[in-house]
DNA sequence: CGGCATCCTCGATGATACTG
DNA sequence: CAGTATCATCGAGGATGCCG
């Protein structure tokens, strides 16, 4: 990631048509979307998990790219993480109330999917 | 990515299988989120619209990406498409009864991210 | 365990030009 | 208008290795 960026705070250039490409909240919904972030995001709606968890239950998905994501998220204010100073160290991750709020329509967006492709007759 | 056809269930607060690979799911998933899908599909949500309508309407896509999109939602079954043998021709996209199940929380996301973003003290 | 840094590949994306 | 074809590029993403 490009990294810096910090919590996005509404800057008084930036407009909130997302159709724009200098739209706030394309870049957010950019990430939500992008190819590891909304698996992460249904990942953890049901509940707080590890580094090690994440990488095991979303298939496919390299350390980096899991590690890049999940930056994102944080960033975003998506994702909380805490560190337990412990040997080894104890990584957790968790939605904060935003991405509650995000992982909602996430989760409905794929089970009507699943759904659709699961009935008879579809596709 | 093509891979696997079989429909697997998926067990309530476990991990879906939409997080495996060769799940069918995932394709149309990668298309729904994919750059442009998301847009396409949410400016298809009020009304039909011809390719150049789209192309005004959503800031930044070529014509190719459109017409890219568009072919893969198509073969997704989320959009239909209509050709009017006109001079010059006139060609409508719309949403199919899935693409409308899949753009409703497609609209509540990105609602959702906005309406965060704009909140006073948020971020 | 968690997670950076580096290198490298490949495919998505974009620009351009052409067709019906 | 609505594409398609071709070519160039850019960066996301994967593999590997090192460190606290």
């Amino acid at each position: 990631m490009t990294g810096g960026s910090q919590h996005r705070q509404a800057e008084a250039g930036k407009r909130y048509d997302v159709f724009h490409t200098d739209c706030l909240a394309r870049d957010v919904v950019d990430h939500v979307t992008s190819r590891w972030g909304i698996w992460v995001l249904i990942s953890l709606r049901s509940n707080s998990l590890r580094f090690y968890e994440l990488r095991e239950s979303i298939q496919g998905i390299s350390e980096k790219m899991l590690a890049q994501t999940l930056r994102a998220l944080v960033q975003d204010g998506l994702v909380w993480r805490t560190v337990e100073p412990t040997t080894p160290p104890q990584v957790t991750y968790g939605l904060t109330e935003f991405g509650q709020d995000v992982g909602e329509p996430l989760t409905e967006l794929f089970d009507r999917i699943t759904r659709r492709l699961s009935a008879p007759g579809a596709g």
